[in-house]
DNA sequence: GTGTCTTTGGACAGCGCTATCCTATGACAA
DNA sequence: TTGTCATAGGATAGCGCTGTCCAAAGACAC
């Protein structure tokens, strides 16, 4: 390619430094296509017209060269990095390890790069991740849900930086979120349960996040609607959810008076220890007691009986989230800003 | 702040701008201290001697105007970034989500950022992961293991890059390493079966990654010294492991003849589904047959009956890790490059 | 032919920070 | 006194890229 003199002033290739830094700058591009550098930063970011045999020429002498642009350049002189910010609240559930790897699937080949941060349920960690974050100049932010401090709301907004919300239905208005309706999703359960002619139907939470709150609300506003409603039905711990957890609530729960004839687990993992633990009291479930939960976490097929759970597509609401974001990364108004990817009631053994 | 007037040359504090984008520079500092900008970052940095009571006026002043730096700027001109590279062959197995939290925990207080990657224990994807996170110059580096192809082995050398290894504790001379010896923990899992008097002692194992393949050599090596060794005892199946296949692995097992009396699970998802599919065919573990897991995960000790394995330490294994990686970052020697952290055979009640 | 507009390549000036060299000052010994 | 050092602050020049303006060249209508 050097046969293309250069019939401006370009810096020298340079090619001692190249090596020497082991890194291939634009220049040294530049220089073997015979350009100038902001020619070859053009062709290769397709940000301008560039015609199109400079473009190949420039292309064939990147590729031979074995050019990768540097990433901190580019940031600091775009003032936007490649990085995408994800919040979520904990690995140890299994929910959000699969919603961050469809989430990396999706940005990863579009040229992102993602960062992850677990606030722990904090909102004050939260904050803190974020403000972190930010410094990077993020090209993009998904977080969990809707609940979180005024100031981090407020950073959110002056940064500027587009953002879709996750796991959730209902934002507030201009706000971009995927996910589903966690309400609903209780309530249809508990309705399901109540069809299935169960009177004392227990709601047995851990953690208590927003989105489980908010399935609390569901189960509520479908045992008040059929008269079954009893302060006592309630089981709230916010613990860290477990299987072991899970176990423990069981016992307690089957200890009360007037005794419950179904327990709705606001999570799988719970669900699982309390099916384990029925197994060990040689509760007969679902005869004596049913037994439902939330996500169909792996395992919950397996079980003895299979759990009867919600499925929610978190995956596709990775997937999904992720797409809207590439959009608004690139300048594109999303058509459809809030989008419900519903779930699926999964029924089996257990109830 | 600014009562100390600039006797040199600086230049404007420029506040529109600083406003304008929303990003406070050493620049602003700099007059605000009445200083230069150069003593302001030595000063921030404490990275050559300056003089105490400028340090003092200087970091009163980056409080002052909510001073902090940027890390594009900071990583092009010093070519080096605050992010540290970690790969990992997959989310889902909860080890490495214990793994990298621990990780987390100890880079982000030192002022790290962590980029995690999944290779999906696929060699090719690890090379490509890792050339991608090389761009960015990463400050240092954690990869899972020592099996990884020629060419990612050159890339991690070339790039000079500090780079600690994970979860193995023999590696080649002159590298770091922070494990376990999982042949030794295989070997001690099957020496306690036989010792229970255990004639037939299956292996069966998913994914085949590296690590569960020592396992495997050290199940081999005491059953082979046992005089017990029997090629049709080796279960392996290249699959992801998980709760459903070991069940369906249980299954095919128990079908065959003659009949084993023990099964060691190279990961306790399988040997989880290994008890519930016993329960669901009324196998009795552990008398007819015994159940052994590996790792201890969560809900291991909840099974029935709770499940026999070994405990990795994957959480100090990450710890450990990242202040290894911390002193080579730092420049410091390392006393101790290769540390065993070793592990602990649980007996519970599957054998 | 002229004027206007579009297209495409380049020059220039930074982005915000740090590596490197340079200078002023004082301590200290000879 | 003079010379030699160590110490501490500053000037300078980039790191590798992109935003912004500018200029040349061609397209087109009149």
């Amino acid at each position: 390619m050097s046969d293309h003199p250069a019939s401006f002033p370009t810096r020298p290739p340079s090619v001692a430094r190249a090596r020497a830094t082991g890194r291939v700058t634009l220049a040294d591009v530049a220089h073997a296509a015979g350009v100038s550098p902001i020619t070859v930063s053009r062709a290769l970011r397709g940000e301008r017209a560039v015609d199109a045999q400079l473009v190949a020429r420039v292309q064939a002498a990147a590729n031979k060269l074995g050019y990768v642009p540097d990433p901190a350049a580019r940031a600091l002189a775009s003032r936007h990095s490649s990085h995408v910010a994800v919040l979520i609240p904990m690995l140890s559930n299994a929910l959000f390890v699969d919603l961050l790897e469809a989430v990396q699937r999706t940005l990863r080949p579009a040229g992102y790069q993602t960062l992850m941060s677990v606030t722990h349920y904090d909102t004050g960690e939260e904050e803190h991740l974020l403000r972190e974050q930010l410094l990077h100049r993020p090209a993009g932010l998904l977080v969990t849900g809707f609940d979180r401090s005024d100031a981090t709301r407020a950073l959110i907004a002056q940064s500027r930086v587009p953002c879709v919300h996750l796991m959730e239905s209902a934002g507030v208005p201009g706000s971009y979120c995927v996910g589903l309706s966690q309400a609903d999703a209780g309530a249809d359960m508990t309705r399901y349960l109540l069809q299935q002619g169960r009177q004392r139907i227990a709601f047995a939470a851990a953690q208590l996040d927003p989105r489980t709150l908010q399935r609390l609300e569901g189960w509520r506003r479908e045992l008040r609607a059929a008269g079954r409603y009893d302060t006592k039905l309630e089981w709230l711990n916010p613990a860290p959810s477990s299987i072991a957890l899970g176990a423990q609530m069981f016992e307690q729960i089957m200890a009360q008076h007037p005794p419950v004839d179904a327990v709705f687990f606001c999570n799988d993992d719970l669900a699982q220890g309390a099916l384990l633990a029925a197994l060990r009291l040689k509760i007969d479930v679902p005869q004596r007691v049913a037994i439902a939960g939330f996500n169909d976490l792996t395992g919950s097929d397996q079980m003895l009986p299979p759990l009867t759970t919600v499925r929610t597509p978190r995956a596709d609401i990775g997937t999904s989230a992720a797409q809207m974001l590439l959009a608004l990364m690139s300048g594109k108004t999303v058509a459809q800003p809030q989008i419900d990817l519903g779930y699926e009631l999964v029924v089996r053994g257990s109830t």
